[in-house]
DNA sequence: GTGGGTTTGTGGCACC
DNA sequence: GGTGCCACAAACCCAC
Protein backbone atom coordinates (compact mmCIF):
# COMPACT_ATOMS: atom_id res chain seq x y z
CA UNK A 1 0.00 0.00 0.00
CA UNK A 2 1.47 3.34 -0.94
CA UNK A 3 2.71 5.71 1.56
CA UNK A 4 -0.53 8.35 0.88
CA UNK A 5 -2.87 5.79 1.07
CA UNK A 6 -1.64 4.19 4.33
CA UNK A 7 -1.44 8.44 5.36
CA UNK A 8 -5.30 8.33 4.50
CA UNK A 9 -6.20 5.89 5.78
CA UNK A 10 -4.93 7.03 9.61
CA UNK A 11 -6.01 10.38 9.27
CA UNK A 12 -9.40 8.73 8.64
CA UNK A 13 -9.01 6.62 11.46
CA UNK A 14 -7.54 9.51 13.30
CA UNK A 15 -10.71 12.24 12.96
CA UNK A 16 -12.72 8.85 14.15
CA UNK A 17 -10.75 8.17 17.42
CA UNK A 18 -11.03 12.07 18.06
CA UNK A 19 -14.89 11.79 16.91
CA UNK A 20 -15.42 9.47 19.25
CA UNK A 21 -13.49 10.68 22.45
CA UNK A 22 -15.32 13.97 21.88
CA UNK A 23 -18.46 12.41 21.93
CA UNK A 24 -18.02 10.66 24.93
CA UNK A 25 -17.09 13.33 26.64
CA UNK A 26 -20.01 14.87 25.55
CA UNK A 27 -22.11 12.21 27.26
CA UNK A 28 -20.34 12.93 30.54
CA UNK A 29 -20.56 16.05 30.45
CA UNK A 30 -24.07 15.53 30.30
CA UNK A 31 -24.73 13.24 32.91
CA UNK A 32 -22.17 15.77 35.13
CA UNK A 33 -25.53 18.05 34.60
CA UNK A 34 -27.75 16.11 35.60
CA UNK A 35 -25.97 15.55 38.86
CA UNK A 36 -25.69 19.17 39.03
CA UNK A 37 -29.11 19.33 38.65
CA UNK A 38 -30.25 16.27 41.28
CA UNK A 39 -28.19 18.65 44.04
CA UNK A 40 -30.01 21.75 43.10
CA UNK A 41 -33.57 20.04 43.39
CA UNK A 42 -32.25 18.56 46.67
CA UNK A 43 -30.88 21.88 48.08
CA UNK A 44 -34.50 23.27 47.33
CA UNK A 45 -35.73 21.08 49.31
CA UNK A 46 -33.81 22.23 52.10
CA UNK A 47 -31.18 19.69 51.83
CA UNK A 48 -27.36 20.73 52.74
CA UNK A 49 -25.77 19.80 49.54
CA UNK A 50 -21.73 19.88 50.87
CA UNK A 51 -23.33 17.50 53.49
CA UNK A 52 -25.07 15.29 50.77
CA UNK A 53 -21.82 15.50 48.68
CA UNK A 54 -19.51 14.36 51.92
CA UNK A 55 -22.51 11.44 52.65
CA UNK A 56 -22.04 10.43 48.79
CA UNK A 57 -18.50 10.25 49.38
CA UNK A 58 -18.14 8.11 52.52
CA UNK A 59 -20.52 5.72 51.05
CA UNK A 60 -18.41 5.05 48.18
CA UNK A 61 -15.06 4.80 50.29
CA UNK A 62 -16.90 1.84 51.95
CA UNK A 63 -17.74 0.24 48.79
CA UNK A 64 -14.15 0.77 47.67
CA UNK A 65 -12.56 -0.75 50.60
CA UNK A 66 -15.09 -3.41 50.08
CA UNK A 67 -14.05 -3.43 46.17
CA UNK A 68 -9.86 -3.52 47.81
CA UNK A 69 -10.98 -6.79 50.03
CA UNK A 70 -12.30 -8.09 47.02
CA UNK A 71 -9.32 -7.86 44.33
CA UNK A 72 -7.05 -9.12 47.22
CA UNK A 73 -9.16 -12.19 47.68
CA UNK A 74 -9.11 -12.44 43.46
CA UNK A 75 -5.48 -11.84 43.95
CA UNK A 76 -5.18 -14.98 46.16
CA UNK A 77 -7.09 -16.86 44.33
CA UNK A 78 -5.76 -16.43 41.07
CA UNK A 79 -2.05 -17.14 42.97
CA UNK A 80 -3.54 -20.26 44.47
CA UNK A 81 -5.53 -21.42 41.18
CA UNK A 82 -8.70 -21.16 43.48
CA UNK B 1 -48.16 16.65 59.53
CA UNK B 2 -46.66 14.93 62.36
CA UNK B 3 -43.09 15.23 62.92
CA UNK B 4 -42.71 11.80 62.84
CA UNK B 5 -43.89 11.30 59.57
CA UNK B 6 -41.71 14.12 58.22
CA UNK B 7 -38.86 12.11 59.25
CA UNK B 8 -39.91 9.66 57.53
CA UNK B 9 -40.76 11.46 54.20
CA UNK B 10 -37.31 13.24 54.85
CA UNK B 11 -35.55 10.13 54.95
CA UNK B 12 -37.20 8.60 51.88
CA UNK B 13 -36.40 11.45 50.23
CA UNK B 14 -32.73 11.75 51.09
CA UNK B 15 -32.98 8.03 50.40
CA UNK B 16 -34.60 8.66 46.87
CA UNK B 17 -32.09 11.73 46.12
CA UNK B 18 -28.22 9.46 47.13
CA UNK B 19 -29.42 7.11 44.93
CA UNK B 20 -30.29 9.39 41.92
CA UNK B 21 -26.98 10.71 42.51
CA UNK B 22 -25.05 7.47 43.16
CA UNK B 23 -26.84 5.93 39.75
CA UNK B 24 -25.73 8.76 37.82
CA UNK B 25 -22.42 8.81 38.85
CA UNK B 26 -22.19 5.20 38.15
CA UNK B 27 -23.07 6.41 34.71
CA UNK B 28 -20.70 9.01 34.74
CA UNK B 29 -17.82 6.59 35.30
CA UNK B 30 -19.39 4.29 32.62
CA UNK B 31 -18.59 6.33 30.39
CA UNK B 32 -15.02 7.16 31.82
CA UNK B 33 -14.62 4.05 31.05
CA UNK B 34 -15.29 3.98 27.39
CA UNK B 35 -13.32 7.09 26.76
CA UNK B 36 -10.34 5.37 27.88
CA UNK B 37 -10.97 2.08 26.29
CA UNK B 38 -10.96 4.36 23.09
CA UNK B 39 -7.77 5.58 24.12
CA UNK B 40 -6.13 1.78 25.06
CA UNK B 41 -7.76 1.22 21.24
CA UNK B 42 -6.17 4.10 19.82
CA UNK B 43 -2.81 2.97 21.38
CA UNK B 44 -2.96 -0.26 20.11
CA UNK B 45 -3.43 0.82 16.37
CA UNK B 46 0.07 2.68 17.32
CA UNK B 47 -1.06 6.57 18.24
CA UNK B 48 0.26 8.51 20.66
CA UNK B 49 -2.27 9.07 23.52
CA UNK B 50 -0.29 11.91 25.15
CA UNK B 51 -0.79 14.16 21.95
CA UNK B 52 -4.13 12.33 21.00
CA UNK B 53 -5.29 14.15 24.49
CA UNK B 54 -3.44 17.39 23.49
CA UNK B 55 -5.45 17.31 20.15
CA UNK B 56 -8.79 16.97 21.77
CA UNK B 57 -7.55 19.59 24.93
CA UNK B 58 -7.03 21.99 22.01
CA UNK B 59 -10.05 21.16 19.88
CA UNK B 60 -11.75 22.06 23.14
CA UNK B 61 -10.18 24.98 23.83
CA UNK B 62 -11.09 26.26 20.14
CA UNK B 63 -14.52 25.81 21.37
CA UNK B 64 -14.56 27.35 24.66
CA UNK B 65 -12.64 30.61 23.08
CA UNK B 66 -15.67 30.86 20.93
CA UNK B 67 -17.89 30.43 23.76
CA UNK B 68 -16.30 33.44 25.43
CA UNK B 69 -16.28 35.59 22.37
CA UNK B 70 -19.60 35.01 22.19
CA UNK B 71 -20.26 35.86 25.24
CA UNK B 72 -18.32 38.73 25.50
CA UNK B 73 -20.07 40.49 22.28
CA UNK B 74 -23.30 39.67 24.63
CA UNK B 75 -22.35 41.82 26.86
CA UNK B 76 -21.32 44.49 24.81
CA UNK B 77 -24.49 44.12 23.30
CA UNK B 78 -26.07 43.93 27.05
CA UNK B 79 -23.41 47.18 27.96
CA UNK B 80 -24.64 49.45 24.57
CA UNK B 81 -28.44 48.02 24.93
CA UNK B 82 -28.57 47.25 20.93
CA UNK C 1 22.15 11.12 66.22
CA UNK C 2 19.81 10.73 68.93
CA UNK C 3 16.04 10.32 68.99
CA UNK C 4 15.42 13.19 70.40
CA UNK C 5 17.64 14.91 68.30
CA UNK C 6 16.28 14.14 65.33
CA UNK C 7 12.72 15.14 66.33
CA UNK C 8 13.85 18.79 67.65
CA UNK C 9 15.53 19.29 63.88
CA UNK C 10 12.29 17.76 62.63
CA UNK C 11 10.38 19.85 64.62
CA UNK C 12 12.86 23.35 63.60
CA UNK C 13 12.80 21.89 60.20
CA UNK C 14 8.77 21.86 59.99
CA UNK C 15 8.62 25.35 61.74
CA UNK C 16 10.42 26.72 59.08
CA UNK C 17 8.75 24.95 56.67
CA UNK C 18 5.40 26.16 57.51
CA UNK C 19 6.76 29.77 58.24
CA UNK C 20 8.28 29.96 54.59
CA UNK C 21 4.70 28.74 53.46
CA UNK C 22 3.31 30.75 55.23
CA UNK C 23 4.95 34.08 54.53
CA UNK C 24 4.40 32.93 51.26
CA UNK C 25 0.73 32.72 50.85
CA UNK C 26 0.80 36.44 52.46
CA UNK C 27 2.66 37.52 49.62
CA UNK C 28 0.51 35.54 47.36
CA UNK C 29 -2.80 37.18 49.04
CA UNK C 30 -1.10 40.72 49.29
CA UNK C 31 -1.39 40.19 45.00
CA UNK C 32 -4.49 39.21 44.69
CA UNK C 33 -5.48 42.30 46.82
CA UNK C 34 -3.59 44.74 44.45
CA UNK C 35 -5.46 42.94 41.45
CA UNK C 36 -8.82 43.49 43.38
CA UNK C 37 -7.95 46.95 43.70
CA UNK C 38 -6.69 47.49 39.83
CA UNK C 39 -10.26 46.35 38.78
CA UNK C 40 -11.91 48.20 41.78
CA UNK C 41 -10.40 51.47 40.30
CA UNK C 42 -11.30 50.63 36.80
CA UNK C 43 -14.59 50.46 37.73
CA UNK C 44 -14.54 53.74 39.28
CA UNK C 45 -13.35 54.75 36.07
CA UNK C 46 -16.38 53.54 33.96
CA UNK C 47 -14.90 50.23 32.97
CA UNK C 48 -17.21 47.25 33.21
CA UNK C 49 -15.11 44.60 35.40
CA UNK C 50 -16.99 41.75 33.60
CA UNK C 51 -16.08 41.99 30.34
CA UNK C 52 -12.43 43.33 31.52
CA UNK C 53 -12.36 39.87 33.06
CA UNK C 54 -13.25 38.37 30.04
CA UNK C 55 -10.67 39.96 27.65
CA UNK C 56 -8.17 39.12 29.96
CA UNK C 57 -8.97 35.68 30.39
CA UNK C 58 -9.54 35.27 26.49
CA UNK C 59 -5.82 36.56 26.14
CA UNK C 60 -5.09 34.14 28.40
CA UNK C 61 -6.23 31.56 26.82
CA UNK C 62 -4.07 32.55 23.75
CA UNK C 63 -1.71 32.32 25.97
CA UNK C 64 -2.03 28.95 26.91
CA UNK C 65 -3.28 27.64 23.67
CA UNK C 66 0.29 28.72 21.97
CA UNK C 67 1.95 27.13 24.59
CA UNK C 68 0.14 24.05 24.31
CA UNK C 69 0.95 24.28 20.36
CA UNK C 70 4.48 24.41 21.72
CA UNK C 71 4.14 21.38 23.90
CA UNK C 72 2.42 19.44 20.75
CA UNK C 73 5.22 20.38 18.28
CA UNK C 74 7.15 18.88 21.41
CA UNK C 75 5.64 15.73 21.35
CA UNK C 76 5.93 15.65 18.00
CA UNK C 77 9.41 16.05 17.40
CA UNK C 78 10.39 13.60 19.93
CA UNK C 79 8.36 11.50 18.58
CA UNK C 80 9.83 11.51 15.18
CA UNK C 81 13.61 12.17 17.07
CA UNK C 82 14.06 14.78 14.83
CA UNK D 1 -12.71 67.00 23.92
CA UNK D 2 -13.56 65.09 20.59
CA UNK D 3 -14.98 61.72 20.89
CA UNK D 4 -11.58 60.56 18.77
CA UNK D 5 -9.50 61.69 21.31
CA UNK D 6 -11.67 60.24 24.00
CA UNK D 7 -11.63 57.27 22.28
CA UNK D 8 -8.31 57.07 22.30
CA UNK D 9 -7.27 57.89 26.24
CA UNK D 10 -9.98 55.31 26.90
CA UNK D 11 -8.28 53.24 24.55
CA UNK D 12 -4.85 53.85 26.11
CA UNK D 13 -5.86 53.07 29.65
CA UNK D 14 -8.13 50.56 28.80
CA UNK D 15 -4.38 49.10 28.01
CA UNK D 16 -3.01 50.47 31.32
CA UNK D 17 -5.58 48.42 33.26
CA UNK D 18 -4.97 45.39 31.04
CA UNK D 19 -0.81 44.85 31.54
CA UNK D 20 -1.25 46.22 35.11
CA UNK D 21 -3.43 43.07 35.83
CA UNK D 22 -1.26 40.71 33.41
CA UNK D 23 1.80 41.63 35.44
CA UNK D 24 0.04 41.29 38.72
CA UNK D 25 -1.23 37.96 37.54
CA UNK D 26 2.32 36.87 37.05
CA UNK D 27 3.90 38.02 40.41
CA UNK D 28 0.29 35.68 41.81
CA UNK D 29 1.75 32.28 39.16
CA UNK D 30 5.25 33.11 40.71
CA UNK D 31 4.74 33.02 44.13
CA UNK D 32 2.33 30.23 43.40
CA UNK D 33 5.15 28.59 42.17
CA UNK D 34 7.76 29.38 44.89
CA UNK D 35 4.81 27.85 47.27
CA UNK D 36 5.05 24.79 45.11
CA UNK D 37 8.67 24.26 45.26
CA UNK D 38 8.86 24.29 48.94
CA UNK D 39 6.54 21.78 49.56
CA UNK D 40 8.34 19.93 47.52
CA UNK D 41 11.24 20.58 49.17
CA UNK D 42 9.45 19.32 52.40
CA UNK D 43 8.35 16.36 51.09
CA UNK D 44 12.14 15.43 49.54
CA UNK D 45 12.78 15.57 53.12
CA UNK D 46 10.05 13.23 54.16
CA UNK D 47 7.42 15.67 55.02
CA UNK D 48 3.77 14.54 54.21
CA UNK D 49 2.61 17.02 51.94
CA UNK D 50 -0.32 16.58 52.30
CA UNK D 51 -0.65 17.11 56.07
CA UNK D 52 1.58 20.09 55.84
CA UNK D 53 -1.58 21.45 54.02
CA UNK D 54 -4.00 20.97 56.51
CA UNK D 55 -2.23 21.81 59.04
CA UNK D 56 -1.32 25.21 57.52
CA UNK D 57 -5.08 25.62 56.80
CA UNK D 58 -5.78 24.75 60.37
CA UNK D 59 -3.54 27.55 61.08
CA UNK D 60 -5.14 30.19 59.04
CA UNK D 61 -8.59 29.10 60.46
CA UNK D 62 -7.58 30.24 63.20
CA UNK D 63 -5.98 33.50 62.50
CA UNK D 64 -9.57 33.78 60.76
CA UNK D 65 -11.33 33.83 64.09
CA UNK D 66 -9.24 36.12 65.62
CA UNK D 67 -9.45 38.00 62.19
CA UNK D 68 -13.27 37.80 62.93
CA UNK D 69 -13.06 38.46 67.08
CA UNK D 70 -10.99 41.87 65.89
CA UNK D 71 -13.49 42.47 63.24
CA UNK D 72 -16.12 42.84 66.06
CA UNK D 73 -14.33 44.34 68.26
CA UNK D 74 -13.89 47.24 65.80
CA UNK D 75 -17.33 47.14 65.05
CA UNK D 76 -18.39 47.83 68.77
CA UNK D 77 -15.18 50.64 68.87
CA UNK D 78 -16.83 52.47 66.12
CA UNK D 79 -20.01 52.63 67.40
CA UNK D 80 -18.99 53.53 70.70
CA UNK D 81 -17.00 55.91 69.37
CA UNK D 82 -14.10 54.84 71.51
C1' DG E 1 7.46 6.15 44.37
C1' DT E 2 7.44 10.35 41.80
C1' DG E 3 5.43 13.69 38.70
C1' DG E 4 1.63 15.19 35.64
C1' DG E 5 -2.79 15.59 34.44
C1' DT E 6 -7.60 15.22 35.51
C1' DT E 7 -11.26 15.71 38.39
C1' DT E 8 -13.53 17.05 42.47
C1' DG E 9 -14.41 20.15 46.37
C1' DT E 10 -14.39 24.56 48.54
C1' DG E 11 -14.36 29.44 49.26
C1' DG E 12 -15.14 33.96 47.59
C1' DC E 13 -17.70 37.19 44.86
C1' DA E 14 -21.10 39.52 42.39
C1' DC E 15 -25.78 39.83 41.20
C1' DC E 16 -30.49 39.59 42.20
C1' DG F 1 -29.71 37.04 52.09
C1' DG F 2 -29.21 33.58 49.09
C1' DT F 3 -27.97 31.92 44.84
C1' DG F 4 -25.29 30.86 41.01
C1' DC F 5 -20.66 31.34 39.26
C1' DC F 6 -15.82 31.27 39.00
C1' DA F 7 -11.19 30.50 40.48
C1' DC F 8 -8.22 28.24 43.47
C1' DA F 9 -6.82 24.31 46.03
C1' DA F 10 -6.89 19.44 47.03
C1' DA F 11 -7.47 14.58 45.95
C1' DC F 12 -7.00 10.99 42.69
C1' DC F 13 -5.19 8.28 39.26
C1' DC F 14 -2.19 6.79 35.86
C1' DA F 15 2.13 6.25 33.50
C1' DC F 16 6.81 6.10 33.88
Amino acid sequence: MSEVMTQVIAKDHLTQIVSRIERLEEDKAAVAEDIKEVYGEAKSHGFDVKILKQVIKLRKMDQDKLAEQEEILGLYRSALDV
